[in-house]
DNA sequence: TATTTGCATTGTAAACAATACAAATTTATA
DNA sequence: TATAAATTTGTATTGTTTACAATGCAAATA
């Protein structure tokens, strides 16, 4: 069922299938909690003892390549995943880093800067600040 | 003269001035080429030779707590910081890295996303694609 | 059915950025 | 001046990411 979601999202996105990538891929569908590659491999090796965590990096960099995933690089401490590549923005925590998912303003989607310089191919939109439980900590 | 504008915008932002802050802050301000901890250290180091790496990553990170600097996370590979703090936004190029600085769609600026869970002190724009000089390179 | 071909995967080694920490230095304050 | 506080320095360390060469695998061809 998501297994079939997976292959047909590697190969709509002309992503050649193998056991890897599509349970990497079906990770990535079911789990929009946007995943580091240890939490990809650490919870993938339960199933694929094998899997190596260099095929993690470079499946996860294939599938950001080819539009198949988002590569949040929000927390310069690490690179997280995101499965949903429908236009939407991130709020991240500066205190625990915690990472949510954010409605994007009105029209911005369509939204595209004009330039001879360049071809945009990947909008992202992300704010940081503090949230709630950690101001709740605080004002405490 | 330069130096007086790096003092005052310390002072501004509430850090207490010493030689490497100021320096930092002048670098910053002179360059608003996005550049890395090791480009303003290597840069820095033919004035203040005593320069530590250690420090510049310290008041850069100090830099940008403190809304005197942005932190620029877009190239997974380098953290680049931006001395220019007015709202604007970037293009990076997938293929050479290049880091541009682009304008904010109208009203992009005064937009804030509301929720009850966090309250946003940063807002971050920033598109990927590919650069016109790269791209005359392939077509070619 | 064998052989070939090429891409995918694996695992180790290495590069590198970033941090921790403690000693040294500088600055501020009594 | 003495004392305390803040800042800087430099080394050691951590941990993520990449490079690379060997291996595996599956489809295509003979």
């Amino acid at each position: 069922m998501s297994e079939r979601n997976a292959l047909d999202t590697l190969k709509h996105y002309g992503i050649h299938p193998s056991v890897q990538r599509i349970a990497i891929m079906d990770y990535l569908l079911k789990h929009y909690t946007h995943p580091t590659v240890d939490e990809v491999y650490v919870s993938l090796c339960k199933d694929i003892p094998t899997l190596s965590k260099t095929t993690v990096y470079n499946t996860l960099r294939l599938f950001s390549e080819h539009g198949a995933a988002q590569m949040l690089t929000i927390d310069e401490k690490k690179i997280c995943f995101d499965g949903n590549v429908t236009p939407h923005a991130h709020f991240m925590c500066r205190r625990c880093g915690k990472l949510l998912d954010v409605d994007l303003p009105e029209g911005a989607v369509d939204y595209l800067p004009e330039s001879k310089e360049f071809r945009v191919e990947e909008t992202h939109v992300y704010y940081k600040g503090i949230c709630k439980s950690c101001a709740e900590k605080t004002d405490a």
